[in-house]
RNA sequence: GGGUGAUUAGCUCAGUUGGUUAGAGCGUCGGCCUCACAUGCCGAAGGUCACAGGUUCGAGUCCUGUAUUACCCA
């Protein structure tokens, strides 16, 4: 086979074939095909991302679902796209900013979005390339990003509808607020890390008792500049005489009122807590029941303002060592204790958060949440592993309102208007109103905000199939089959794109949620984190291993909902397995070239299969059997080791070995069999290209092409199994022919598997032999096989070739004995003894051998022995179970007695010489 | 503090409704350039299934508790 080379070389390969994909147009989704509709929406990934190796899992998996649903004759749509990621991007060219000395301010709103877009243009775009790279087959023309028209006009729309049905509401509240990127937070988008700190425990003089202090303890002394009261538990027989006094606040002299609230913990530091009612959520809704003043001391970038007094102006750290040591000098500081606690971080630049009460944008959450509850607990939408059900419904069922008003210029502005005039709020879908509908001004400013990008994200599934227009694309594949995504998004995401799906279209947005592992390095066990220094490159690997290898990888280890580690070595194992199956196929090719296209258009002679053919077709109808098991209930780690085995240990190491003999025979006697075997050959690798065609697009498309290309097109009407293979083949690409396989379960025969599985132990018992003995691989032996099984030794009998080929054999003897007087080194197979003949110099190391097997049987023996000997066993186990550990029994007692046999004889040589 | 999952070979993981001697890949050791493949072939070693109880004729599998660990929520 000149050629082609004895190595896998991926790159050129995975080029090739994707432009030719590409070209002929097989990504594209016809909406107008008559066939099921089969549609993914990616998870778009930020703008500002380039691929790691989640994005390679996610996608990986995605591709895999969609290939193989494309071969099952689904209309196979994959929506791609991206996200314009708010703070992230943002942040990005803020940075570039900075480089050059300047701050989004001076360039104004709209040169720095202008900026923003450029930069979005040449850098944007990074990630939608390497998806190529990885072989993803999406629709790329209907790539989407979020803040396109269409999509912007969808968010707009959604926006307003749920403003008039008072779903979005515009309120002063605590929200987390982040004082670097300057801008409220979700609940969900902070980071809640465990932090050292201290707790300081403080004294606020009681008016008009003097001497009597409020000691209160916390981890944030600045905040007391914002202090309106402190509260104590109803039960707390402590405090009794104090609710209802004032206290003082230090430096300030504020008059703070005791009172009493159950939600405070008695046990925490004094049983006595400062409340601050604009800069703590539990304080806040304290302060809303006893009717609190709520004071913010904060300015948007975390310096104090103008309510802390002498500290205003100050840096909240700066703050909080100032107030400390200026308690400490009044005397006021009781105690400072070690204090572990967490605190919340920005998911985007990780600067500590600041609860802080501020005007936003909120979706009012309940009534969304209540029908998404239900379409999952009615299995509209399932999820896949179901144990993330019960994640979800606990967030749903305890959900908060979710504040959607975010701090910055890119993104979705809030399409809603202020009127100058009378203050009424306009809200449109469709651009500026030109006057207010209340009082007729022109005065109308629009909100400076703009909208979470989460927001435009939940209406993904349906905005970008062309809602709110009424698409051909919507009626045809909405709703989408599935998600697949991690967990980390569950709440960010999933839930609120059935929320806005529901709410919207009037159905769940897919039908299932697959949720995979997230990647963590193998060696630090940790998540691969740039910071961390622990990523591996999933292009890094496709350069070195193939993005075969780095997809079968993936899906080899696509464990469902758990944590994925990985190391370079795995991606090693499957590029190894490439290579053998590329080898496989020259291997095959090269022994066919004899086989004209006609020859093979003859079909199978079902008549002279032997037995190592209808062995391999039984194997081959479980494998294809299995592997669409696997599939349909989306475990790809197990379609993958099914396939993995079937081609190296099954197909591999002893079909195609079996088969040399016969390959290799050119007698004339054994040609109808010979094009038998090679015709088997060709159908099995065919069948078994189109199995693995989702998980290795590139390879099996490479190989696929040069068995089409021989015989695709032979001369005469192809028969029998041959006119399915035809069939198959006419198509024009691998990843555009039929799934569907012609080695079905009527191949399976269970007796055949049993005949090939003696001869296999057979074989493998002499190669154990021979290495325990450490005969040399040159040196031919002689074998005695013998025994009571008559039927056994019969169908070895029958096999003789087959052995013959994979044994290095001077005599094969079966139903002999070997000769009296010679050495023999032997073991029972099934019953039968089957004995190499060795020089006499190793009879020291058979003693050793045997010893070792001996031990092994009494070991068994043992427990079966216990078994068969409990009366409970007999009485009580099902009689099948019983009838198969009396046969263990029986074999293990023979092979224990032909054991002792042995080393008795053994020890009698011994005594002579 | 609450919830969920995990704990099986040196590493990463399988192990269906309880029923052969608990499997695989990688790694390790020994032997082979055998005419598809040394990215390979042949063989071997390696496990008290986290621990303690319980149910059962029988438990890696079911129940209870403990430990360790991960994630989520507060």
């Amino acid at each position: 086979m000149s050629d082609i080379g004895t190595r896998y070389e991926p790159s050129e390969i995975e080029t090739r074939w994707y432009a030719e994909w590409e070209n002929c147009g097989y990504f594209h989704a016809d909406e107008t095909a008559q066939k099921p509709p089969f549609t993914i929406v990616i998870p778009p990934p930020n703008i500002t991302g380039i691929l790691h190796m989640g994005h390679g899992l996610n996608n990986t998996l995605q591709d895999v679902l969609i290939r193989r649903k494309r071969m099952q004759g689904f209309s196979t749509l994959w929506v791609p796209g991206t996200d314009h990621a708010g703070i992230a991007t943002q942040n990005v060219v803020e940075r570039e900013l900075k480089k050059e000395h300047k701050r989004k301010e001076d360039l104004g709103r709209e040169a720095f979005l202008e900026r923003v877009w450029q930069w979005r243009k040449e850098k944007g775009g990074a990630i939608i390339q390497q998806l190529k790279r990885l072989g993803c087959s999406c629709d790329w023309e209907r790539t989407r990003f979020t803040l396109d028209e269409g999509l912007s006009r969808a968010v707009r729309t959604v926006f307003k509808k749920l403003y008039d049905e008072g779903l979005v509401y515009k309120g002063s509240y605590i929200i987390n607020w982040c004082p670097r990127c300057h801008t409220a937070l979700a609940d969900d988008e902070v980071d809640y890390k465990d932090t050292k700190g201290h707790l300081w425990y403080i004294k606020y003089p009681v008016k008009d008792m003097p001497g009597r202090f409020c000691t209160v303890a916390t981890t944030r002394p600045e905040t007391m500049l914002g202090d309106t009261g402190v509260a104590v538990n109803p039960d707390d027989e402590r405090y009794k005489d104090l609710v209802g006094k004032e206290a003082i606040l230090p430096f300030l002299n504020r008059p703070l009122r005791i009172f009493a609230d159950s939600m405070v913990d008695k046990e925490f530091g004094t049983g006595m807590v400062k409340v601050t009612p604009a800069h703590d959520p539990n304080d806040y809704a304290m302060g809303k029941k006893h009717h609190l003043p709520e004071i913010n001391i904060m300015h948007p970038d975390g310096r104090i303002n103008e309510n802390g007094g002498p500290y205003s102006g100050m840096l909240r750290y700066d703050c909080r060592k100032m107030i400390v040591s200026d308690l400490e000098a009044a005397g006021l500081l009781e105690k400072t204790e070690d204090y572990h606690h967490s605190v919340g971080h920005c998911y985007r630049c990780d600067t500590t958060i600041e609860p802080y009460v501020s005007e936003q944008w909120f979706v009012r959450m309940k009534d969304l949440a209540a029908p998404a509850i239900e379409a999952v607990e009615q299995g509209r939408t399932r999820f896949v592993p179901p144990s993330w059900q019960n994640t979800y419904f606990h967030w749903m069922r305890n959900v908060r309102d979710w504040c959607i008003s975010r701090q910055l210029w890119w993104g979705h502005r809030i399409p809603a208007w202020t009127c100058g005039d009378c203050g009424n709020i306009e809200v449109t879908a469709e651009g500026a109103p030109d006057k207010c509908s209340k009082c007729g001004s022109a005065n109308l400013t629009q909100d400076p905000d703009v909208l979470d990008t989460w927001f435009s994200s939940a209406l993904w599934p349906f905005s970008t199939l062309g809602w709110p227009e009424k698409t051909k694309d919507l009626d045809v594949f909405y709703p989408t089959s599935v998600l697949v995504t991690a967990h980390e998004i569950l709440f960010f995401w999933v839930a609120r794109m059935i929320m806005m799906g529901i709410k919207f279209m009037n159905d769940v947005p897919f039908r299932d949620v697959y949720i995979h592992a997230m990647v963590f390095d193998e060696k630090t066990k940790k998540k691969m984190s740039k910071s961390l220094g622990n990523v591996i490159d999933p292009l890094e690997m496709i350069e070195k291993y193939g993005a075969d290898a780095l997809r079968m990888t993936l899906c080899a280890y696509a464990i469902k909902g758990r944590n994925l580690y990985l190391s370079e070595e795995r991606f090693m194992g499957y590029r190894n397995f490439m290579n053998k199956l590329w080898n496989a196929s020259r291997f095959i090719l090269a022994n066919t070239e004899d086989l004209t296209a006609d020859e093979l258009a003859a079909g199978l002679d079902e008549e002279l299969l032997t037995a190592q053919d209808r062995w391999i077709l039984s194997l081959f109808a479980k494998t294809a059997r299995d592997v669409d098991a696997a599939f349909d209930d989306y475990n790809f780690d197990q379609a993958v080791n099914i396939l993995y085995h079937f081609i190296w240990h099954q197909y591999c190491d002893w079909f195609i070995e079996f088969s040399k003999q016969v390959l290799h025979n050119k007698d004339e006697a054994v040609s109808k069999q010979r094009k038998n075997t090679q015709r088997i050959l060709i159908f099995l690798l065919e069948g078994t290209l189109r199995l693995l065609h989702p998980i290795i697009p590139f390879l099996t498309e490479e190989i696929w092409q040069k068995l089409k290309g021989r015989y695709g097109t032979p001369a005469n009407q192809p028969k029998g199994l041959a006119a399915h293979f035809v069939s198959y083949i006419a198509h024009p690409s691998i990843m555009v022919a039929p799934w569907q396989q012609t080695i079905t379960e009527r191949f399976i025969d269970e007796a055949v598997e049993k005949e090939i599985g003696l001869v296999q132990e057979t074989i493998y018992t002499v190669r154990n032999i021979r290495g325990e003995m450490n005969v040399p691989p040159g040196a031919a032996t002689d074998i005695f096989i013998s025994g009571e099984e008559t039927a056994a030794l019969d169908s070895l009998r029958k096999n003789t070739p087959l052995m013959a080929s994979l044994l290095n054999i001077k005599s094969l003897n079966i139903g002999d004995a070997p000769p009296a007087g010679s050495f023999t080194s032997s073991a029972v197979v099934q019953g039968i003894t089957v004995a190499v003949v060795l020089p006499d110099d190793l009879r020291r190391e058979e003693a050793k051998r045997l010893q070792k097997e001996l031990e092994k049987v009494l070991k068994e023996l043992a427990s079966l022995e216990a078994k068969i000997s409990n009366e409970g066993y007999i009485s009580k186990a099902p009689a099948d179970v019983v009838a198969k550990t009396r046969e263990r029994l029986e074999h293990a007692r023979a092979e224990r007695k032909h054991i002792e046999e042995r080393i008795a004889e053994a020890a009698s040589f011994a005594r002579c010489t």
